[in-house]
DNA sequence: TCATATTAAATCGCACACGATCTAATCGCA
DNA sequence: TGCGATTAGATCGTGTGCGATTTAATATGA
């Protein structure tokens, strides 16, 4: 069994393009949010543990500073979140929740049903496919960085 | 079942990272070609078929031609692919591969070996995996523009 | 036939991603 | 103690993605 060099073979492809299709379902979700999809993303990770450094934000979303610098900086803007410089280490900065970055928890817990509707709703496929990816991105972050 | 609210029990976030790690795999490979890989993409459908208009690539990528025009102004600029107006309808676009746009098919190909390691080699899985994600990318699609 | 609607690309503006580099703070060790 | 190495963010440049708009060419119907 192998992969033919056509689009549709490509596992590359299937990833890439259900990645967009994914960003543009959750686009028209998020935009009474004044929020974009990386954006949503950050505050997953900030509602799960809050106050994080940036490298540790990094960290979980896989992205270094020169993506997230520039990002964060907009998400203060919108008042989303705080950056402060670490008391205990000034080479680094505190990422914290707003009131506003709080407070919109509630609603991205609203949208659930409608992202449901969007994938289907079969949950036990869903967390299959997700398990799935995880693994790969494992195996494709192992490969580079055995640390 | 349900997805909790957290990064790593996310469909989106895993689909997302896998994405920008496959990305990332890439890149070292596709960088002695001079490519990119949205740019590698555009060439695997153009090894598929050549000589397509620009909305033809575009519905098999999912891609706009606010995205595609300068991507493929770039492409011709590196001496991939030649745009030329459709003598049949002078509003489309043709674009269809160079000399050095087929030439990279077979190096393209060398990639394989290399591609499968970072992956895993269980065929079975990756291709178990492509038809979950193409199915859910349909579903995604379906869902707005049931055309 | 000719104005209007439709269509295909192109253009514009903004927000990611990321390699490469820079700056500033801390660490480590002679 | 003090200086080179390390570390954390920030900055810069390039290349996507995509919503919104524009331009040019073709189709359409009164």
């Amino acid at each position: 069994m192998t992969l033919k060099m056509t689009l549709d073979d490509q596992l590359c492809f299937s990833i890439y393009s259900a990645s967009h299709a994914i960003a543009r379902m959750y686009r028209p979700l998020l935009d009474p949010m004044g929020l974009t999809y990386p954006q949503y993303l950050v505050l997953l990770a900030l509602w799960e543990r809050d106050g994080r450094r940036v490298r540790e934000l990094g960290a979980d979303l896989l992205l270094d500073s020169n993506t997230l610098t520039p990002l964060l900086k907009r998400m203060q803007a919108a008042d989303l979140v705080a950056r402060t410089r670490n008391p205990e280490d000034e080479r680094s900065v505190l990422v914290s929740l707003t009131e506003k970055g709080h407070a919109l928890r509630a609603q991205a817990e609203d949208m659930a049903p409608c992202v449901a509707k969007a994938m289907g709703d079969d949950m036990e496929e869903l967390a299959e496919l997700r398990d799935r990816l995880h693994r790969l991105r494992a195996r494709l972050d192992g490969a580079d960085q055995p640390a």
